[in-house]
DNA sequence: TCAATAGTGTCTGTTAGACATTATGGA
DNA sequence: TCCATAATGTCTAACAGACACTATTGA
């Protein structure tokens, strides 16, 4: 059995799920990888091993520029992962998830390559539970964070942002609700241009531009996941 | 200067926040260290040094026996931290936070002590943030996990059960609409005890016993913090 | 008896969702 | 013209919060 050096084990890697719209669906940036045993080619999670003496929040912003070739517009640390197997063998993996906005989705070079969640290959275990809580932590901070106004260009229709949420909470919303939902929050502020996008009649564009309203707290809510 | 051996620094730290409620708030569990060098005391966040080949989530439950003393109720991942000191030095520490019921909070020596969140010693800047967070996910996940039950003994009364969240999101709630929703939700079983507790008439109690309904989803909200 | 807490019924303003309707462009 | 999408108004059922009231114990 052949192992690697006992120092690199005592390393830890940052991995990036930068995810981007696409389809009408979410789409992860993958890296190619080349085994150099049996030249095997397989896709991953961009990752990046710490360095000595380098705080995380730094490792962590030199991952994301190196997969998505620019600072992240947001990012967020999901957590750490020890328990599956990486591959790049490491022990532990802290992992931040990056939003890059409709449109901005390019790529640095051939080994890298954006894969919708529908299709993609097989990834080691433990980046499989990286991806998969990734999307929920963004799903769960939909609410107290304005993460889908990051996955859009400055300026969106509401049918753009409605989308966005439906995309990302897996489920059809209600049209009216949400409009007026979004009007009560005082989130946005209508631009003076239309797009004209095929057939309907044209949209007005908004942008985030949020209001400081005080926020009215309501009563509890008990929606147990089990 | 003289610097810890580089094999150390490369390990990482498990550091544990144990919550348990105590006069009406939160009580965190600490640990006494005596510095080597000028013999001060100071209060810590118990922590446990990671071993070559150890899962993460093994050495999470070895932190939390060592520090209360059983293994955990309820715990969870709460992050991984690197940017602040830490008291140990280390460059990397992930942080779990695990809730102890009212009553089972015991030290396990003289070199534990439960503190009140009102009267914390000074911690380092790392374990202030570690602190912080783990208090705020404790309260993020509020609504989806059954937390606030973790921190009741098996059987509570409905006014226990509404101080635990208010202690909890720091509001006072509305005891009506509390116990309405709570029964909507189906979250608790009555059992056929009553507890007289001082002065007014006796509470009935009741344990928790989440009935499968399906939950009915509502429409998104917009509570965003910024 | 009074004081204090448990538990419940009623009312009202707010809101989510259903439905319908108007507005405005392209095919 | 027909069709597709935007945008908005109206109605209803559900719900949060306020308030009041009854119930039941200890002091």
């Amino acid at each position: 059995m052949s192992r690697e050096p006992r120092g690199k084990r005592q390393q830890y890697t940052v991995d990036v799920v930068a995810l981007t719209p696409r389809d009408d669906q979410l789409a992860v940036l993958l890296e190619r990888r080349s085994d150099s045993k049996d030249k095997s080619v397989r896709w991953v999670l961009p990752w990046t091993v710490s360095r000595t003496g380098e705080i995380l929040a730094d490792i962590a912003e030199r991952a994301i520029i190196r997969s998505t070739g620019a600072a992240p517009i947001w990012s967020t640390q999901v957590g750490a992962f020890g328990d599956a197997p990486h591959p790049g063998d490491a022990e532990l993996s802290i992992v931040y998830v990056a939003l890059v906005p409709m449109g901005h989705a390019t790529v640095q070079s051939d080994d890298f390559q954006w894969f919708l969640l529908s299709e993609l290959p097989p990834l080691a275990e433990r980046q499989n539970q990286m991806l998969q809580e990734s999307v929920g932590a963004v799903r769960d901070r939909l609410d107290l964070y304005p993460v889908a106004f990051k996955l859009l260009p400055a300026t969106f229709t509401l049918s753009e942002l409605q989308h966005m949420y439906e995309l990302l909470l897996g489920r059809r919303l209600h049209k009216a609700s949400f409009r007026r939902a979004l009007a009560a929050a005082a989130l946005v502020e209508p631009t003076d241009e239309w797009r004209s996008e095929g057939r309907g009649r044209p949209a007005q564009l908004y942008r985030f531009g949020p209001k400081k309203r005080r926020r009215g707290r309501r009563g509890v809510r008990f929606d147990l996941l089990a």
